[in-house]
DNA sequence: GATACCGGTTTCCTTTAGGATAGTGCCCAA
DNA sequence: TTGGGCACTATCCTAAAGGAAACCGGTATC
């Protein structure tokens, strides 16, 4: 059938594309902490330590560089404060704000995953 | 202000409780090819050749090592059919359906993002 | 009988992510 | 002046992720 055969091809090749896009999304978004630093920084600019402590355990070192990495990228702006002594914050850009459904999204999931685990575990 | 404080208190809250429920998700969905793999499940169950072809040169050890952690996190259930030769055929559980949103908004942002990498680089 | 496809496994190896620990320079408060 | 917080950097190290290559038994095809 001419139609089906249009549909097995059709979906088989918007199926590859979007299999690309999710890779081409996580290649930018990889690891353990992008997404919930961006997360954290979704309620208004924070320091260094105080994203520290939202992440919970995040050593110094990788947090920095996932500061880094994340402002190379445009999804995280640096600003440094002339106060009494420097305050340094960090800030999500506009373009971050693109995420703000992927993280709503995961961040429901999670939620619900979670509990799963706690039904089954019990 | 207690207003103010207790509004500063909830977001607080909320955010340390989003952050760590976007931490459980990543927990299990970790990796590269995870996200990518179960999305290409979507459209219908599969053999292990042709979901190696769908995700564009993932390995077969690294690929029958996906298949299992996901089998053994109940994504993915695994068929054999006792035809001339056996087919075996992985398919989505339901559970893995409740990720259709996570994955849809993935797929989105990563196409925009493409489109974004491809302007920059012009 | 040779070749090829399917559904993997095995072995070996490199790269990367990520953590532990220590230390730096600066400022402030007691 | 001592102790502590901030914002990091530097060094070292391990575990895990992931890839390359070879191989395996079974079946079908030429």
């Amino acid at each position: 059938m001419e139609t089906t055969n249009q549909n097995i091809t059709h979906t088989r090749a918007t199926c590859l594309a979007s299999v690309k896009a999710v890779k081409d999304a996580l290649y930018v978004l990889n690891g353990k902490w992008k997404l919930p630093l961006i997360l954290s920084l979704s309620e208004g600019p924070m320091r260094f330590k105080d994203i520290q402590r939202a992440l919970g355990e995040i050593t110094p070192k990788v947090l920095s560089n996932e500061l880094r990495d994340l402002e190379e990228n445009e999804f995280v702006e640096r600003k440094i404060l002339s106060t009494k002594p420097v305050t340094v914050l960090y800030e999500m850009t506009p373009y971050s704000r693109s995420l703000d459904r992927v993280l709503e999204e995961l961040r429901n999931w999670g939620l619900q995953h979670r509990q799963r685990i706690m039904r089954k575990s019990e």
